[in-house]
DNA sequence: GGCGAAATTTTTGCATACAAAATTCATTTG
DNA sequence: CAAATGAATTTTGTATGCAAAAATTTCGCC
């Protein structure tokens, strides 16, 4: 039980980076349609441009940058079509994780899953929105765990990425976040049943509507900002 | 209309390296499993290392080589079961793909899948397969790009160019190869009469067979060669 | 004072150089 | 003779250097 402690060589660099600027990105710490400086960067993450740029590129393949011929690269900025599209795409992707963990989830799973609503539940209840959309997200992910199939995992997680940074500051109102919790009650219940098709509905529901909610975020946010939005590309 | 001729730019090398890559690993002339040694694909190539590296990035993300830390990159070597897990989610995406293109396909791309379809059949008739497969995959794709979703288009790619390998040298037995061509008949079919749900459940139940015609190949493979099939990973 | 063009600066893209890790090979020893 | 050890070589990972393209600034001109 020694040993372990200080011999722990670490990913390499270009991991690394990949994964700050990952966060970053994810966050909107570096806003959408920004440049990515590759001086800035190097000094801020404190490497030097090989591992950088080799990050860079992992990001562009997974779809969190954009690459402009001898301009360098741009963190992406999704139109309203790319979120209505890459909507599309996750309802998809999570309709299928539902309805494969329905068949294939342990009672464990379901049990903490089951907890894990609960925890939820607490937090709509205080309108504790952060901790709430913490919770979420955890459910979620936990369903597409629960489908025993890491390439859909891996395809949700990368797919997903892409949305986080609107997500991060959907506000929505108290019908909306009624109804989703109101669909999550349902997702537990097919869920205990192992419904497969039950879920899979209510999924596909539960993004229609989560993409509503962020396109209508989108849409007041572009407004606000007199006519910055519309400049994505 | 002059001046056009000589000025075209070209993509920066790093992208034209990564398509080159990415064909030599679609079309298994880098084996599954192989090393790939940047010296010798720096010669082959004719580039120096720094945008090798970064093509190979692309690809580790791309899902298309796999990186080992301090041991460059291999390329990957799907297992039994990661065969199964990547045709579970193309059945969805070509599902999705489905049921989209029969609500949003237009007449003219109706007609030329249907001239497609026709022209599979010819190639079917002649027990050609290297053209029934080519038009095959035609078909495909034509059907994922009247989805009208570049989001999933993507993602059906990605996911798809790690089967590719695979699906080249998938010779079926007389039996199979008649039920998949009858399949594509309800495909087409249900196309036609712009039937999403038809669409949907015709095309999970063909990448279902598709997925056992690849997975008895590699089994025999595996079995020919001794048991080299079973050190994937 | 404003507009445009040329020069400067910055930034990106690629090549090379250097260091560390891994592999290979030879040698030694049991 | 096999296994193990250690040196030599190869290979990967990172930093730096150089050239071309883009962005910016400055200067000239109207």
């Amino acid at each position: 039980m020694t040993a372990e402690i200080i011999s722990i060589p670490r990913a390499s660099l270009h991991e690394q980076v990949a994964h700050r600027l990952r966060q970053m990105l994810v966050e909107s710490r570096i806003a959408p349609g920004a440049k990515l400086n590759e001086r800035e960067l190097c000094e801020v993450l404190l490497v030097s441009r090989t591992p950088l740029r080799e990050a860079i590129k992992m990001l562009a393949a997974e779809g969190l940058v954009e690459l402009l011929p001898n301009r360098g690269a741009i963190a992406v900025a999704l139109s309203e079509e790319d979120v209505r599209n890459t909507f599309e795409v996750m309802a998809g992707l999570e309709a299928q994780s539902g309805e494969l963990a329905a068949q294939r989830i342990t009672d464990a799973e379901l049990a903490e899953i089951r907890a894990l609503h609960f925890e939820m539940m607490a937090a709509y209840t205080r309108a504790d929105l952060s901790n709430y959309y913490r919770i979420n997200a955890l459910i979620h992910s936990a369903i597409n765990l629960a489908a025993r199939n890491p390439v859909l995992t891996a395809t949700y997680r990368q797919v997903n990425s892409r949305l986080q940074a609107l997500r991060f500051r959907s506000n929505q109102d108290g019908g909306k976040w009624k109804a989703a919790v109101s669909e999550h009650e349902q997702m537990m219940a097919a869920l205990c049943a192992h419904d497969s098709a039950a879920l899979r509905a209510v999924l596909l529901q539960h993004l229609h509507n989560k993409r509503d909610v962020v396109i209508a975020q989108l849409r007041a946010a572009s407004g606000n900002a007199s006519k910055t939005g519309t400049d994505s590309k």
